[in-house]
DNA sequence: GTTTTTATGGTACAACCATACCATCAAACT
DNA sequence: AGTTTGATGGTATGGTTGTACCATAAAAAC
């Protein structure tokens, strides 16, 4: 046989190439053949690597998924070393909020995903139920640690509140990618809310 | 020539099917065929009444904005009688949280057409644009006023507030159609959000 | 050195889609 | 009464899509 390929490697490139096209043209758009020309191989690679189109959105989908959660960890990460919860979860909610062109295309493709899956039943839409639910914890527990350290006003419902920020974050980052706000007008909006939960020690 | 029938409600009868037959199937599985079958014409009629594909979705797009006016209006009238600001303020954001089926279905197309609009230039979502605007300066009018009945908290900034309310109602709308959240958890949160916003007075 | 595999290209095909075209029938108008 | 015109059905057509099939070169296995 010839090169004897990493077929991991292929299947990432011919994803990412799915991804690229979805974002530029919507992912109702997408074809064999628009990710065989965007990835610049044959319709009959695509095939090899994924049988079906079926399973090639899936994992599409799945890594779309898994993207997520590694941006929202390096965000973590980054907010992370200057470490004050109040900083934490205003870089994890900042992140729905898109900004540059590339963060902007990711949100679109993710939402067209999910928004999808709703209807389709090939794209049963687990990988979007367990990261919200995970998320929702995480900024709990960050909002009890704030209180306890009396940066977080005291008499809030962590849970509660841990859900309206993630709301609040999913809103304005659709009304975002829906073109009714700016990236910048979100994120004054979100700082505003934030800074509700969060009251100024003088 | 024969009945000599209505346009307008023909139409109507036609871009209710596509509608429904969305509902079913997802507006990007929606085709000539299928709505002529849900509507129960033939395909040629379908084509006569709307020329194009493009310009029945379209259609469709505008009544169910349209709708979405109506909606919102009559949650308004409903509450205005009984008429305080809090009120007038949570029945408007409970209409994004769909409850029952057919406020499901007409939640999931509507946000379905929202996203197409996005990457699809035919569909120029003119539509969506408008409305968010005038339901943010809606929603800061009532703020203010219950901020001088003195419900609401007096030092919020009342345009900013609604925004953030806007976000919260679409956020958990969202999680409510993606099954994240069951409708009454959203509707529970809603009213811990309005309890921060309109403190009880004893 | 022969025989499997493996990776790839090309092409063919059946289904479906939107739309254009042709036909018809009956009411309204003249 | 005859002609126009509005409403409808049926069918043909050109393009696209997903997928199946056939071929082949070349590396590995034996």
């Amino acid at each position: 046989m010839p090169k004897l390929v990493d077929h991991e490697e292929r299947r990432a490139h011919i994803i990412d190439a799915l991804l690229r096209s979805a974002a530029r043209n919507g992912l109702h758009a997408v074809t064999m053949r628009s990710v065989a020309i965007e990835a610049d191989v044959s319709v009959r690679l695509v095939q090899y690597y994924f049988d079906t189109k079926e399973q090639l959105l899936l994992a599409a989908m799945t890594r779309l998924a898994t993207r997520m959660g590694e941006r929202v960890q390096r965000r973590v990460r980054t907010a992370g070393t200057t470490a004050d919860p109040r900083g934490i979860i205003e870089a994890v909610l900042l992140e729905a909020v898109p900004t540059d062109e590339e963060s902007r295309t990711f949100h679109l493709v993710y939402t067209e995903y999910a928004v999808l899956s709703v209807t389709d039943p090939a794209l049963g839409g687990q990988p979007f139920l367990a990261a919200p639910d995970e998320m929702e914890s995480f900024l709990a527990a960050q909002l009890t640690a704030a209180q306890q350290a009396g940066d977080a006003a005291p008499h809030l419902d962590p849970r509660q509140e841990a859900v309206v920020l993630l709301a609040v974050s999913a809103g304005l980052g659709l009304s975002v990618l829906l073109n009714q706000r700016t990236a910048d007008a979100a994120t004054t909006v979100l700082h505003y809310h934030l800074g509700r939960i969060f009251p100024d020690r003088a």
